[in-house]
DNA sequence: CAGAAACTTCGTAAATGGTTGCCATAAATT
DNA sequence: AATTTATGGCAACCATTTACGAAGTTTCTG
């Protein structure tokens, strides 16, 4: 592969000249800014972004990290991130981090080893100490979902607790007193704030909060479907179902109909996150918008702003949810 | 941040040493190591993976280029290659090229720059000879869902067409012989294959192909929904539907109901692909099954194998679909 | 048991491919 | 002719790897 050396050898001009063509900053003539323009097509030349970044102590590429890469949720944060960074030109290395304390710290400290100019974190395992003390080094880095109130500067996040009250309050309003909850894993500060929101509304409500219509689940489909089993199963009746995700809500809605129930008539759900899928469900999953997209892209400003020195107005830091009504919540029915 | 040299001194070594005791290769004795290693501790030392790659010539790190870093279909790519690759400790940068030429050759040429030691690569628009060309050039990659026979060592794929032939003649054995087709955009190579296969089924069981009972989409849900609208108002006659991935099928099914047909026994529908949503929705949708996280690993093991020489049996090439029967295909209703 | 041979273990120094501050030169202006 | 100004070159530097060779240590041989 081509090096700088040979172009500048066959532009006739010196090191510290082609790489000024390169990075426009300074200023050369025209004249030889063509020849060098000229040598780099000729020998095919793709600068080596790893001396660069050597060299310069900068790599125009921002690490991420998110717990999966599959899955809607974190696909749509890695691509509002790389949308906004690539249209500056910066470059996105990713890294998955599973949900598990040292895989996050392990990730991180690759992002950090590849020089990577700034981090967008979406970490629920690591502790607040652990990226508190990481704010005091020298890596800038915004966080993802999650709050932390000694670096909120550097927070992006959602009022979770607003949601689930949203969420909970839609059920309510449409008449439903025996609310059921699958929940996400109650250590993960998203899960749990999402269920303390639903009590709040339980209580402003004055419904009675049943502790026996809880499940705690993973987030993941299957366990929707092992929640609304086991559930049922107690023969407790509940005529709503509240899903701390739009994922459980949907495995919850198969294995409601495998018992033979007639959605939403018999049973009235909502989820959370307004996947795209959520509108596709059937009935149509009644739900709480998560805006992730927008703030995936906030973090990716975020960056441009603090790091790259971008004008950008100020980046919001806290969404608000909402409540988006589709068909699978309806007014309780009187038997 | 610490650097080899910090190191070296504190641990009273040459640099050389303790780059030796962090690539285990060379001989070192266990009293320097440990002198080495309780420096490293000492000053928290992580190496700049920036400057190893310059030197050694490696980065450890493999690109990764899918045209859209959201959705179901490329999250379920990278996650498989990072799952593969992470386990060998190599890491993963990753580039969207959003099906188009530019943005594609675009993104090889940044994984490229970035010293990446091999890449993996699912391109859909840039042509042949471009990648037969890439292919003599010093970077290794594979293909991820393209066959290009002149380097089909490198290409893992899915037979297309034998899918398609598959999903058609599902509907077919359920004696269903007016067929509605929504098809992905026929310029994609995959798209194109399976609506062969889709002709070929036809033919064998002596069905006319109706033209006007076809539709090209764009492979996103919306177009699933526009693509009934279409075949329904032309008021012609058919009982089953192929889609050419669940995505639409899933946008045509929530479209039939808003027509108020009864699903399946208006209509019987098939998908493409599997996705995990499939079998959430109701009717469950029969569909066709790519075995994509095997292929992702598959790539990932082809990496391991010709770039980092480790030995791992043969690496699969060609992958065979398969029909995922469900609930949303039932046999030809008479009226 | 001395001395040579063969290993071990470790240090020196030259890459790797760029960036950039400082200085020199040539051209332009007054 | 003197003073600016626009260009371009030199060389140090970024943090590693690695070929080569120099000690030091062990083993072998006569």
């Amino acid at each position: 592969m081509a090096t700088i050396y040979e172009v500048s050898e066959l532009a006739g001009v010196s090191l510290a000249t082609v790489s000024r063509v390169m990075n426009k900053n300074a200023k050369v003539s025209e004249k030889t800014r063509d020849k060098v323009l000229a040598a780099m097509k000729e020998l095919d030349y793709k600068p080596n972004t790893i001396a660069r970044s050597l060299a310069s102590n900068r790599s125009d590429s921002v690490g991420i990290l998110v717990s999966e890469l599959r899955g809607l949720f974190y696909s749509q944060i890695m691509s509002g991130i790389e949308e906004v960074l690539r249209a500056s030109e910066k470059h996105v290395i990713i890294a998955a981090g599973h949900s598990k304390e040292t895989e996050e710290i392990d990730g991180i400290e690759f992002l950090i080893s590849r020089r990577c100019d700034a981090l967008i974190l979406h970490v629920e395992s690591v502790s607040d100490d652990y990226l508190i003390e990481l704010s005091k080094g020298p890596v800038p880095f915004v966080l993802i979902n999650r709050h932390i109130p000694e670096i909120s500067a550097r927070c992006v996040s959602l009022d979770n607790e607003q949601g689930g009250y949203l969420s909970a309050k839609a059920l309510l309003e449409s008449g439903h007193r025996d609310i059921a909850y699958i929940s996400g894993p109650l250590w993960k500060m998203d899960a749990n704030e999402r269920f303390k929101g639903h009590q709040r509304a339980l209580a402003e409500f004055g419904a009675h909060y049943d502790e026996t219509l809880f499940f705690e689940g993973d987030y993941a489909e299957t366990s929707g479907e092992e929640g609304l089993s086991q559930l049922l199963n107690q023969n407790k009746k509940f005529t709503g179902l509240v899903c701390a995700n739009d994922y459980m809500a949907s495995g919850a809605m198969s294995k409601a109909r495998e018992h033979q129930l007639d959605l939403p008539a018999d049973l009235s759900i909502v989820g959370f996150d307004n996947i795209i899928f959520a509108s596709h469900l059937y009935p149509k999953l009644s739900t709480v918008n998560y805006p992730l997209d927008q703030m995936a892209k906030a973090t990716a400003n975020w960056v441009l702003k603090t790091v790259y020195n971008q004008k950008i107005e100020k980046v919001q830091n806290l969404f608000q949810p909402e409540f988006i009504e589709r068909d699978s919540v309806v007014p309780v029915q009187r038997r």
